[in-house]
DNA sequence: CGCGTAGTTGATTGGATTCAACACGTGTGG
DNA sequence: CCACACGTGTTGAATCCAATCAACTACGCG
């Protein structure tokens, strides 16, 4: 449908709405905008001929997704949670980031924080044992996901963490029980989330 | 040691030679400069706190590692196997790269190789089924390893490549031994590499 | 020739997948 | 308001696959 200029600008200011499932962009397409999360959690996926589904990535609030370094979309981006996001033109990269000027600007700092998403899937899936894993990915998300009385919304289907992990949901499930059972977490419904003992959490993960 | 600086130059013409397991730059360091490989395989790697090692991405012949998105490395670099690599100083990649100009330059093709990089392990290691893990990381390697005599030089430790995967190396040898019995692959010594049936390899990868 | 490292192979064990059934919440229609 | 279907999440039980440990081989180097 038509929107006329005034109505963009202002939902540019107070963000879209996406429901869970929608698609934000697909791989291939001429990547023409930015997109900034401002609530909920956006995923990157991949389908493979087979129509296999990954998720490769997760994004969250603050985090830039679909930059253009190239002419098309690398990945395809849906919502993974009901989400509000906006659009930046892509020639808002430009003013006055010329390439070295790339170290630390908002810009480079935009490109290295889709990269760190990427890297740090397979950080977390190159551990070895389940109970590594989700620790690791819980671990990860809680430092980004925001929080409302010492609880954070984690608004994340079991799917897509199975799919994330590469894993079945079952495992999942399982695995966040038993978290749960060593009082390590706690999850008073299941879009919410406490880490009750962050250390042991950041033990059971291991790594970084 | 002291070197002139005819004597860096020619050497960043002519490349400089790095041993197996030596490192390139740690992460943290500051990063002065870019690498790029010429011959032989570069791995970037993550060390946990508690000495855990992974292999996160390869590099092979052509490859840029090392961009400055930030002010200090993001990773460590090793030779993975004995390899020749030239450095470029960062400031090369200034000339003629405005941001926007982001899209397709030199620099931001580079960017996005060793983003691809790392978003390749995830799609590699996101598989279920060490064969489909393994036939899909030899049909990615196969495409950035340089050929002779109809052969692949394929000169990656199984270590780094059980660690790549996330498994033991036992598994990788189990798993190649596999694809070799079922004539896919053949292997006349141990660091070259045939595909006999690309077309079987890619279909037990499943995925792109 | 002995030593050390990397690679291979075998046997056992444990853990994850799978399939099936069940629980729960939501939305729809009678 | 209830009945029902549907999607998502959870639990249980059997199977199978990969990790592990150990032994053995191959190779390079002093």
């Amino acid at each position: 449908m038509y929107q006329t200029p005034d109505i963009l600008a202002e939902r540019r200011a107070i963000g879209i709405p996406a429901r869970a499932h929608e698609t934000l962009f697909i791989k291939g397409e001429p990547s023409s905008c930015l997109f900034e999360v401002r609530r909920g959690v956006a995923r990157a996926v991949h389908y493979s001929a087979e129509g296999d589904r990954q998720v490769m990535a997760f994004f969250f609030p603050g985090d830039v997704l679909g930059l253009p370094l190239t002419r098309r979309h690398r990945y395809s981006a849906e919502a993974a949670s009901d989400m509000i996001f906006t659009r930046l033109p892509s020639r808002d990269c430009q003013p006055g980031n010329s390439f070295p000027a790339t170290r630390d600007t908002t810009v480079s700092r935009a490109i290295w924080q889709e990269e760190k998403s990427f890297m740090t899937r397979g950080l977390i899936i190159g551990r070895v044992g389940y109970l590594a894993r989700v620790a690791a990915f819980v671990n990860y998300v809680a430092k980004h996901l925001p929080m409302t009385d010492e609880t954070l919304e984690f608004p994340i289907p079991r799917g897509d963490i199975a799919s994330y992990l590469a894993t079945s949901p079952e495992t999942i499930c399982r695995t966040l029980r038993q978290l749960r059972e060593m009082q390590i977490i706690a999850m008073p419904r299941l879009d919410r989330l406490q880490v009750k003992d962050p250390s042991r959490l950041a033990q059971i993960a291991g790594g970084p």
